[in-house]
Order: structure tokens, then C-alpha cells, then sequence
DNA sequence: GTCTATATCTTGATAGAC
DNA sequence: GTCTATCAAGATATAGAC
């Protein structure tokens, strides 16, 4: 039995709310999830939902956002770095909660100036960075940007546009055959 | 002097209606753009674009398409191809018309139902089935959806995310950091 | 052909009863 | 804490005058 406290009432009802929208964002993006979907999924009154998070924007940005670095891209060497960098952005993905986060993120960065702003600058640019420092010789800089372009393209046609041949492949297919593909940019020798 | 016969006023703006349109679907997205705002850039009244194209999605769909392939992937050789599909890519949104068209498809592709279709079964299905009939070897599919997946990401950071070391680089560099590794998708050898 | 006026709907957000 | 009722704004789309 569940107890009935306020408090308690209030995070169920909270947790509801938030795994609602993070469906919704995900699927939908923004601009076409309402606060009545989510209500209407989570199953209680849009009302609460204002009542929680104070507006659409609170509850998307109580959502929508990038999950840690699981791969501790940071600590990688040139060596590790594109298999990391894989296995972080597909780990992403297989993860309840996590997937949603991430999608809600990335199916608005184009259309939602926030999220754009975020995906831009809080994630790509805060990775790039820090593939950069791994780097060697010239373009360092494009060149991992370039990284950071190919992976987030990876994402967008394996998860949100989900291109047939792409969103079936196997995990591993996908590492093994981006690795080297990868490799080109950390280490063009 | 423009002449003022029907058939000519008509044409004048039914053009300032598409480059409106196709401007602010490309900066904007598909939702956040209105009839309203069309008609204020073109200078033009709200209930001409109903009269000219019936609909919001008739408008859409009247800009929001790929251009065509400036490269002929089809008649690109496994030699040529990675170096075809960049300079088409990059061309596309060289061009003044071309790049709307295209933004405005891009834009939108993750959060409106019809471009995403658009994007994936005309623009990545067909584009990726030219690229897997030139290849040989394992995982040709596979290795063509990713070679698209790397190209999409390409133009998404670089024209809409605007990825700053990205979209600053010059076209030059690009094609030349990317060539190689597109090749590791085409021949793996 | 073009525009005025408006119908109709949907949205985010608020006020207040319980 | 939760829900009913509603507001105000903005959207697409339509009807009809000129």
C-alpha cells in the first residue's frame, strides 16, 4: 500500500507528471505536447501540472536534458575515445528515463530556441572541448566538432528519425563499423 | 514597370509568399512560423496565402523540399562518392532558394510528422539505397545508412545547431576533414 | 484578385470552491 | 492538494464585400 501523506501524495503525483512529459517531449518535441496530453496521460487534473512546475517552459526544462557522461569522455585517450564516445551516446538511449531525457532534448534542438541553446552550447560544445584537448596536429578544433557532428547525426537517424536500416542495426554493428569511421577524425594519420 | 495583368500580380505574389515562407520555415520550423508572419514579411494580406496555397501544410509543402542532387551520387563511383555527397550537401545550402528549401525540410523533420516522412523515405531511404548499390564488402546497408547519418549530422550542426567551430569553417576545410572520413564507410579496406 | 471581418478552435495560464 | 470553471491570446480557416 502506498501511504497517503501529503508529501508523499505529491511525489507520486510529481513523478507522474514528469514521466508523462518526458514521454510526450520525446515523441512529439515541444511545441506539440500541451500540458493537457501530459495531465491526460499522467492521469490527473492539467491544473496540477501548473500547479508543479509553474509553466510549460519549468516542465520541459525539468525534463528535457542530457544524461552524464557515462563514458567519462574526459578521461579517455585517443586511444578509447570513439569507442567511448559510442558506447556513451547508445548506452544513453537503452536506458529508461535516460532515452527520454535525451530525446526530449534532442527532438526539440532544432525548433525550441532554449533547447537549441542547450544542445548547442551546454552539450556539443562542452564535448567538443573536451575532445579537442585529446587531440593532436592540425584543425583540432574542426575536427572535433566534426566528431561532435557525427554523432549527433548518429543519434537523430538512429533514434528520432529512425531510419529502417539504422534503428535496426545491432548495438555492436554500430560501434564496430563508426569506430574507425571515428578514428579518422581523432587520429587522420 | 511590372505590368499589372491578373495572371502577373498573381505570380509577383505568389512568389513574395514562398520566399516568406521558405525563409521563416527554415529560421523557425514549421510550428512556430504563421500565416500571419508570412504575410507581414511579404507584404501581402493573411487570407491571400489561404487563397494562393488552401492550407499551412499546403504552404509547407510547396517549400519545404530537398533540392536536387547537384552531384549525381547515382553517377559517382566509390571513388568519387564521399567528395560528390559533400559538395552537394555544402551546395545545397550555398544556394540562395536551395538552402531554405532545404532548412526548412531539415527544420522541421524531427517534430512534424509529414517532413519527418519526407526525410526519411524520399531524402535518406533514396539516397542511402544509391550510395549501398556502390558498395561492396559486409554491412553495405548498414554502412550506407551511417554514411547518411554522418552527412544529416553534418548539416544540422553546421546550418541549423550553427556548432561554431563548424559553421565558421570554410567549405574548403570541411569537404577536406570529411572526405576520409566518409571513405572509411565506402571502402573499409 | 484583394482585403475586412469573423467564426471556430486550441492553447497556456488563473481564480477560487472544496 | 486537487479539480471546476474560465480567461485571454493566438492560431487556422472561411464568408463575403469591394
Amino acid at each position: 500500500m502506498t501511504t497517503d501523506s501529503r508529501d508523499s501524495r505529491r511525489q507520486r503525483t510529481e513523478s507522474a507528471i514528469l514521466e508523462a512529459a518526458g514521454e510526450l517531449f520525446a515523441e512529439t518535441g515541444y511545441e506539440r505536447t500541451t500540458i493537457r496530453t501530459v495531465a491526460a496521460r499522467a492521469g490527473i487534473d492539467p491544473a496540477l501540472v501548473m500547479q508543479h512546475f509553474g509553466s510549460k517552459e519549468g516542465l520541459f526544462a525539468a525534463v528535457a536534458r542530457w544524461p552524464d557522461d557515462h563514458s567519462r569522455v574526459l578521461d579517455a585517450s585517443v586511444e578509447t575515445l570513439p569507442r567511448a564516445a559510442l558506447e556513451d551516446l547508445l548506452g544513453t538511449f537503452e536506458a529508461h528515463g535516460e532515452r527520454e531525457a535525451a530525446a526530449a532534448l534532442m527532438r526539440s534542438c532544432l525548433t525550441h530556441p532554449t533547447a537549441t541553446a542547450v544542445m548547442r552550447d551546454e552539450v556539443m560544445c562542452e564535448r567538443t572541448a573536451a575532445v579537442e584537448a585529446l587531440l593532436d596536429g592540425q584543425d583540432v578544433e574542426l575536427r572535433a566538432a566534426l566528431f561532435g557532428a557525427c554523432m549527433i547525426g548518429l543519434g537523430m537517424a538512429r533514434y528520432l528519425i529512425e531510419l529502417p536500416a539504422l534503428a535496426a542495426a545491432s548495438h555492436e554493428d554500430v560501434v564496430r563499423l563508426m569506430e574507425p569511421v571515428l578514428r579518422q577524425l581523432v587520429d587522420p594519420a
